[in-house]
DNA sequence: TCTCTATTGCAAACGGCTTGCAGTAGTGAC
DNA sequence: GTCACTACTGCAAGCCGTTTGCAATAGAGA
């Protein structure tokens, strides 16, 4: 997504709703289009404020929850800390290093899978699909036969 | 498991890797074995201390940790607050309702395609695989559809 | 440009969890 | 059984990510 085209959208969504668009969002919005990685709220702050007007920290956690409710970002709890991405379609997992808490994005039509698999049951009705996988890393595994 | 199946695991455990089996151990095992959902630290506590004798929060956390190093729990992190049950075969998925957080177990055989579909790529090992969905239980959907 | 109020920054508080330390209680040896 | 050693516990303080109340600020429509 280039960057007026994720200006327009977060404009959009946050009008249609009645919310305002305010620096602090813009900023934030600004990270989480460019980050390719799930970002913590310090991870977000730290992106910011190179610059000479920082967000408060609230304000971001305040921003996130609202992004969140809007449906533009997605809270993951990888670990004790909470990270945020931008949205997208489930069909992507996590693979989480437990070494060097490296995430990559796997995609595989096994989500969908199970998802037609869970909506077949009559006592729970699926939403939200969130697989985490930990393990190591390429990089980390080898460090580890080196170190055998 | 049966109380005295379950003791004897315990113990194993432990002495098999030089720890004391003592009585905060032994309770908050006692109170794993005995729960059929997942549990939070502050749950543990609370099915401990009808007691005349409690166990301390830190120790709560402290033996937590060292049965989960041993390999006899896990721990979840469905919310903001770590969860802990026994461990098993992660065949199982955890279907979390986001309205009363019941949790209901799922076995599919789609978390070994997915391990099996893991294991082909080169640049990361899986070790753990946790799946959490998030929906709505019978119940709660069905309020849900009374009050619409 | 004015007004209204949603939003922000600040600082204090919250809550789950961890840690240092002194006392207690398992454990193996006798 | 009892002794000695030290792993373990309870306590209280601390840590850290996150939330909240409030006064000041800044979007947005008139």
């Amino acid at each position: 997504m280039d960057a007026y085209h994720a200006a327009v959208e977060l404009d959009a969504a946050l009008r249609s709703h009645g919310h305002r668009v305010t620096r602090a969002r813009r900023e934030v919005w600004d990270v989480l289009v460019g980050a390719d990685e799930h970002l913590s709220a310090q991870g977000i702050l730290d992106r910011i404020d190179g610059g000479d007007a920082p967000i408060n920290e609230s304000s971001v956690y305040r921003t996130l929850a609202l992004f969140a409710e809007l449906g533009l970002v997605r809270e993951s709890r990888l670990d004790e800390t909470a990270t945020w991405e931008l949205f997208h379609d489930d069909a992507a997992i996590h693979l989480v290093c437990a070494d060097c808490a490296l995430v990559i994005h796997h995609d595989t039509d096994l989500v969908h899978d199970l998802r037609r698999a869970l909506e077949q049951r009559s006592d729970f009705s699926p939403v939200d699909i969130d697989v985490r996988v930990t393990g190591r890393c390429h990089n980390c595994a080898s460090v580890g036969t080196q170190m055998a």
